[in-house]
DNA sequence: CCCGTACGATACACGGGCGTATCGGATGCG
DNA sequence: CGCATCCGATACGCCCGTGTATCGTACGGG
């Protein structure tokens, strides 16, 4: 029987090459104008075992993209939880620990913008996309809720937080990206963050 | 000495009517994945008008995507205006009204979606991004005001409010439109908006 | 120890998009 | 009425990326 660690797990090696080669390539030249031949290149590969590996660029794109933002949603939930202070003096002091969890990368956000557009060209892709965001908040909400709750806050409902921190988050990031340098940006970031979760939690008795 | 309704008007004409075939292209293939040829194609025309009307692609990209997105703002200006309503019960009916006015158009975010992602891989282009931005808030927030003036609210910091509208606008389009039959997403998009205003408004005496 | 299998490299033919150079013809002006 | 100009069409050569078909080889099984 095939021994794991040779027969396949080479296979899956160069595969996971190609996947991570892909992400900087995408980054770097958007995914349109992404080759073949650019991804091997990067992984040190030829065409040759892309075409072993995948049928697509599109193939390339979409495995990517489903693994890192899987990566990206566990590492953050291991993130909150080992780096979890023991106590926060009030929300925004939970806000500002959450944000600087969460890490602001530059090219994961083009290749993410770049993805959704390309999802919502492609019939069916839309609900990979409402799959990873009900993900993302199915893993994150429960540590966001531990987190409130240490300041005596109770969420209310649960839902409409998700939502509409992913919302608050998205919408203000690219305003953070665009103008980097810009203090004012990402302290009203805060403010805003600060009057959702507020808004949607009461004191526990 | 040139007339205006001749002599330059044609090649306008052609321009324009080259911008115009390249958002419909851009909005179907993607940026990086559109030819030159299809646009002519579109536009009913060779390669021929395009070369001596643009130098590149990137050019034409970022032509028409100026002149859509101030068209969309100096559109959005006047409809405000022509439909503004005579009263409004509540914060809701003024928030309600604002996004009945504005448009969800899926092929423009996808371009837009591709446009940021662009910018920001183009050293230069995030000013243009922040100036369009800042141009946005300024052509609208006024409106915005005179609205909620009609229900007796009074901005208290116009800037933090334009900048948190703006990311709860684009943060919650892309879920609805990602979740198009999806109701409540629908719902509590006005939820946030709602909450976004009343956090920024006092009731002026 | 030898053979089969499959992975990844190499070779090849093809298509298509690009940019330029040249052309035709309409328009405006003297 | 004829000339100059300029816009858009046509024609050409070029390069690059693609996808497939073939090959070599290293590993695994018997």
């Amino acid at each position: 029987m095939g021994d794991l660690r040779t027969v396949s797990h080479r296979r899956a090696v160069t595969r996971q090459r190609l996947v991570d080669a892909a992400l900087g390539v995408f980054a770097e030249q958007g995914f349109g104008r992404t080759t073949v031949e650019q991804v091997c290149d990067r992984a040190g590969f030829t065409r040759g075992a892309f075409y072993s590996n995948f049928s697509s660029l599109d193939e390339l794109f979409l495995a990517m993209w489903e693994q890192r933002s899987a990566d990206m949603v566990s590492g953050l939930h291991t993130a909150f939880e080992e780096r979890m202070p023991d106590q926060v003096g009030s929300v925004r002091e939970a806000v500002e620990f959450a944000l600087a969890v969460i890490p602001v990368d530059e090219d994961w956000y083009r290749v993410s913008a770049e993805f959704t557009a390309h999802a919502l060209r492609t019939p069916g892709m839309r609900w990979v996309m409402a799959e990873r965001e009900r993900g993302i908040q199915r893993a994150l909400l429960p540590v966001i809720e531990r987190l409130l709750a240490m300041n005596g806050q109770e969420v209310v409902n649960r839902d409409a937080l998700g939502q509409a921190l992913v919302a608050v988050h998205d919408g203000t990031l690219v305003q953070c990206l665009v103008e980097p340098d810009d203090e004012v940006v990402h302290a009203r970031r805060v403010d805003l963050f600060v009057l959702v979760v507020e808004a949607h939690t009461k004191e526990s008795r």
